[in-house]
DNA sequence: ATTTAATTGTTGTGCATATCAACAGTAATG
DNA sequence: CATTACTGTTGATATGCACAACAATTAAAT
């Protein structure tokens, strides 16, 4: 299932010389090229080691940054609906990594609190976030990388607010 | 240490107090950010105007560009499995813009063409594509539009040569 | 030539994610 | 009070992706 890259002399005729056209010269595409492969290789580490996924551990974090938050402020700060955090929270509370609380104030929310146990495996899931980010995007020099972040936040802005 | 992230102005308090942690210092986050927004924002627009998502652009593209080029020929260029090109095909079959001949020389594999309606429907879509692309992407300058997709095709290939 | 292996389109399944509508319980507002 | 808005939750639906299986067909092995 190997695809090598690069070599023109492959017997294969189906793969190299296929003609993109437009494709080739929409940003859209490539961003999503970009975006699906580093999504996947992201996933498959993360999963392999820590049975996590992107979007639990996104939880986890904001989480872990701001104790006592309820579902739904994690949803809207995620981007996606608060009926989707249902099963991202019942996974992780079944983990034993966080854990819902009647709220004091209002009794229909739950806050959200990690448990210890959970903080300690959010640790090692952010060093090792960070070391294979770093390590990943290394073939960017410093400077690009910065650029590239930068830029990134710039489209990810515009796309929001032409927001239908 | 300090680094703390200092005061946006809020517009709204309820949701940009809100501390994201590491979430922000990964690059995948923001390369997720930005490719979803954009993806949602270009797949409105061409599913209001022409009835496509840029799944189909690509595949009608592709065949545009490479006729009598076979499914999983098809398939493999776009990167996803064969088993997914059946439905894709279908909808472009049963609109007319596409068609499925039976291979000369294999009675197995099916050659994919474009009818003269394909062509001239693609042709419309394509020169929109264009000009949403460079429209949507002039908060970069040309530079760093260029870098950019410099970037991403290298971030691509990158994620792709790792790929189990 | 006959068996074996590989490939084609296709169907089906499972899984993760996303959106939307509805609901009962609760809060805020008039 | 009555009404309106919000909470978590469930369910329906759609999507996309990965994988397994299948009959038909081709390629390879012996």
């Amino acid at each position: 299932m190997g695809f090598a890259v690069k070599t023109d002399d492959d017997a294969k005729p189906g793969d190299a010389d296929i003609d993109f056209g437009t494709l080739h010269e929409l940003t859209g595409y490539w961003l999503r090229r970009a975006q699906l492969n580093t999504y996947r290789n992201v996933r498959n580490f993360f999963f392999d080691e820590f049975e996590m996924t992107p979007g639990l551990f996104g939880v986890l974090e904001i989480v872990f940054r701001n104790p006592g938050l309820t579902q739904t402020a994690v949803a809207n700060a995620m981007g996606n609906d608060r009926s989707a955090m249902v099963a991202i929270i019942d996974k992780l509370e079944k983990r034993g990594l966080i854990e819902r609380r009647p709220s004091p104030v209002d009794r229909r929310s739950k806050a959200l609190y990690m448990t210890t146990q959970g903080e300690a495996f959010q640790a090692r899931v952010r060093s090792r976030a960070l070391q294979h980010n770093q390590q990943f995007f290394d073939l960017l020099t410093v400077e690009e990388h910065q650029q590239f972040v930068d830029m990134l936040k710039r489209v990810a802005e515009r796309a929001d607010e032409s927001r239908c």
